[in-house]
Parts: C-alpha cells; sequence; structure tokens
DNA sequence: ATAATAGTGTCTCTCAGACACTATGAG
DNA sequence: CTCATAGTGTCTGAGAGACACTATTAT
C-alpha cells in the first residue's frame, strides 16, 4: 500500500558530486579529504545534506559553489556555466556504517579552473585523474588512494554517463571556456574518450553539425600554429548525427 | 562539510515504478488507483516505502512484484523476466503535502501479460495508454484523468528513457515474450516511438546486427501471413551500430 | 628553414532508406 | 483467386574514415 507517511524508517538524504574536468589532456574528478570518521583521512567526493526546504538540484549547486565557487546556469546564459544534472541515485543499507544515508549523486562538467585547488571549507579540495581514482583495486593502489564509502562506483558511473553524453549532446563545450577552439574541443573528447582523433575529420565533422559551434570572429593562437577561428556553444543540445566513438 | 549524520532533516523515501509494456500496439503504463487523500480517487504510479533494511532496487523488484507478480531477472535467465533500471529521483519539497518524500522512481520494461488488470493488493490496477496519460493538461483532459503527484512528470521521463534506450541497446526485446517475431519486435519499436518502419529495412537492419537476435528453430503464424522464424534476444546489450529513430 | 597546428579537398566503403520482387500461409 | 505478412535483392545518397595538400603562425 503505498504513501502512509505516518510510518515510515528513518533515512538521512545526502548529494554527492563528481565534478569533471579536462586538465594537462587528462579527465580529472574534484575530491576532497576526509576530516572524520569513517574513512578519516581518505578521498572523497563532495557533497552533504540536502536541508529541509531545498531542492535535490538546488542542494548539489550549493555545495558546488561551497566547494568550489563554481555557478551553475541551468538557464540561459553560459558564460562560465557548469553543467549540472542528476546522475543516480545510492541507497544501499551499509553503505555508510553509521546509518541508512540514502545519497543523490550529481554530474558536473566544468571548464578547467585556474585555481588548481579549489578554496572550499573542506580541508583540501584537489583535481585527481579520473583513471588513477579508478584503477583496479586488485593491483597495486594503496589503500590510502582509494575513495571512501562506494564514491569509488559513483564516479565510475559519472565517467561513464560523462563519455556515452559527449556522444551525442553538445555537452563537450561544457568542458571548455566560453570561447575555443576546434582543436580545443577536440582535445576534451580525446581526454574523455582516451583516444586519438583525425583533426581533419573532427574538424569537418564538428563544423558541418548545424548549432553544434557558433564562430565568435576572433582567433587566438594559444596552443601555436596557426590562429585558430574561436567558436562558442551554438544552442544545440542534442547532435544529430552524434559524434562516433571510434572502435566502441 | 559534509556527512555529519547527527543532525539532519527527516526524509522519507519512497520507490516509485514506471511499468510500461506493449499493448494493442500501444506503449502502455501501469497506474493505481489511490484510495486516500491527498488524490483520492486519482490514478498514480505504483510504489511504496523503502525499507529499512532494503536496497533501492529490491525495495523496487519487491513492489512491482506485489503489484504485478513480475519477477525481474537482473542476472542470468531471462525467461519472461522483466527489465528494471533507476530512473531518477525526484525530491521537490512540496511534491507531497504532507511531508518531505524523496522518491527514487525505477523503470520497468515487460512483456504484455495475460492478466490484463494485475491483481495487487492495490485498489485498482490497471494499464492505460501513456499517451493519455501524458495528453496536455491544457487540452480537455479532466482532472480525474491526471496523475497524482508529480507522476505524470516521472512517467514522461521514463517514457523518454525507454525511447532513447532501444535505440543503442537490446531492450526492446524486453517488451516482447521469450520466444519472439521479427515483426512482434517491429511492432514494438513502432509502438514505443509513435512511428511506422520500413519491415523489409527493419528485418535486414535487425538480423544483421550481431548479438541481438538469436533464431531459436520454430516459426509461428499468429500474427497471419507466411509463417516468421522466432528468435530470442541474444547476449549483446549495446547495439552497434544503433537502430535509428526516423525524422529526429 | 623546421615544427606545429589549422583547415580543405577527395577518395572509398559502409550503411540507411526506398522499393521491386519472391515466399508462404489463411480465407 | 486475394490478402496479409515474411524475407531477399538492388539501387542511391549521405556520411565516416583515411589521408594528400595548403595555410599561417613561432622559433
Amino acid at each position: 500500500m503505498p504513501y502512509d507517511p505516518s510510518e515510515f524508517p528513518p533515512f538521512a538524504v545526502t548529494v554527492d558530486l563528481v565534478v569533471l574536468t579536462v586538465r594537462r589532456h587528462a579527465l580529472c574528478a574534484l575530491t576532497v579529504r576526509r576530516g572524520e570518521d569513517p574513512y578519516q583521512g581518505q578521498w572523497a567526493l563532495p557533497g552533504g545534506f540536502v536541508r529541509a526546504d531545498e531542492d535535490l538540484a538546488s542542494a548539489a549547486a550549493r555545495e558546488l559553489a561551497e566547494e568550489t565557487g563554481l555557478r551553475t546556469q541551468d538557464a540561459g546564459s553560459w558564460h562560465a556555466g557548469a553543467h549540472l544534472e542528476q546522475l543516480a541515485t545510492y541507497g544501499e543499507p551499509g553503505r555508510d556504517p553509521r546509518m541508512r544515508v540514502v545519497s543523490v549523486a550529481h554530474l558536473v562538467l566544468a571548464p578547467d579552473l585556474p585555481a588548481p585547488t579549489p578554496g572550499g571549507d573542506a580541508g583540501g579540495a584537489q583535481w585527481k585523474p579520473a583513471g588513477e581514482l579508478l584503477a583496479d583495486t586488485d593491483t597495486d593502489r594503496a589503500s590510502g588512494e582509494r575513495l571512501a564509502f562506494d564514491h569509488a562506483r559513483i564516479l565510475a558511473d559519472g565517467v561513464e554517463r560523462a563519455r556515452s553524453k559527449i556522444e551525442y549532446s553538445s555537452l563537450a563545450a561544457a568542458f571548455c571556456p566560453p570561447e575555443f577552439t576546434v582543436g580545443e574541443l577536440r582535445r576534451v573528447y580525446e581526454a574523455v574518450w582516451g583516444v586519438s582523433l583525425d583533426p581533419r575529420n573532427f574538424h569537418r565533422k564538428v563544423t558541418g553539425t548545424p548549432g553544434f559551434l557558433v564562430p565568435v570572429g576572433g582567433t587566438t593562437t594559444r596552443q601555436g600554429g596557426r590562429p585558430a577561428q574561436l567558436f562558442r556553444a551554438g544552442g544545440a543540445t542534442v547532435l544529430n548525427p552524434p559524434m562516433l566513438r571510434p572502435d566502441v
């Protein structure tokens, strides 16, 4: 019999954040060091409790701002706004040893921040390569390097979501600054997918997809070589045809 | 500061189910009639509280079995097992007028059941065409036909998930009985997408996709016309290349 | 000059879509 | 016979991948 709220087990509800960016040609995730037990001293995903009067997405955006200073613009102006979406919910009974915690994980795709270590109120926050965080625990991972709770699983789900989403949506631009070149966008795809892409075919593909890229007029030479045209993200959210991941 | 469980707002956690099937060439969702306030007498999605020692997916499977008798086989033998996956989590503060309820919605894809009305302990359970349930509230929908709470939104998200998932996965077979014909599978695609597909191209495509269909030897004439080969779902979960939805 | 990246042109092969045609049942 | 569905063959056009070639900067 659904919905008899007079009697229900007590749950704590939190949001956890998988914040991804591309730094030095590698997909990186934001981690914070835990200051208390359990898992004291280990790295974990940022997150916190949902407040009594707060939407889930608002709680995620608030935690993100607290930890990184990043703002998310869900609607309208894109300027350096990170993309935020709900990822999945994790509620296995034993996942927090202290009590029953249901965590609604969110995925954030952010451009590379100027500050290497975001200044949050949490002790230490640090970008770490996703590949390192997800390396098999069977191999030589030191236990201090493994993520607390079930956060490795959550991170793996977030990375997989990001990998597949940039195939058929224009979200790869969320990893880029407001204005970017085709080469920078290609390096995002290469870092997230872990592959090499042909620069010429990639250029033809993305510039030929309507609504993906809007030329903004200027050029830049920050990558060296011939100056490249600058673009900003176009209005298209879904790419048709999609970008194709090699050798899948 | 994440994770200080000593002090947290009280939440109720429920699972809601979007159970979809294809009946008489239409995508249908399972609805139950509410016996109590709020929204008494209106239709709603099946669901219920997560128990204190219960996983989210287990709670969803339990509710599904209670309402429909359907079993889900997550691992191994497919036989008439419905597909169950987590859909999304809805936790807007005002979504249940009585208290703060966070609902983890799950999506179930099931073959057409022999019993038109599944016998659950809930009052009336009924398959209703998804198109009717999702018709614009601005038009001539009687208010008694609208789904309770935010369930119309949840259903819409579930339908959209199903529509996109059958593109790149073999999940359309979850709508079919254990053995089915290419024509029956095509009618699933046509019902879920709401389009017409060329039978000849569809046949060539699905039989040519490795791992999608496994011939099982027999033939059937239950659709009339020339006897059709029977297939069962193959081991492939992800389709490459994907099925293409027309005119997107 | 060389090295590096940006961008265009062209070829080929695969595949989606359109549709003619044959096969095999029910009435 | 007609009608319905199953299944195959063939053509065409779009596009992905491979790669030759040119363009424009820095050193």
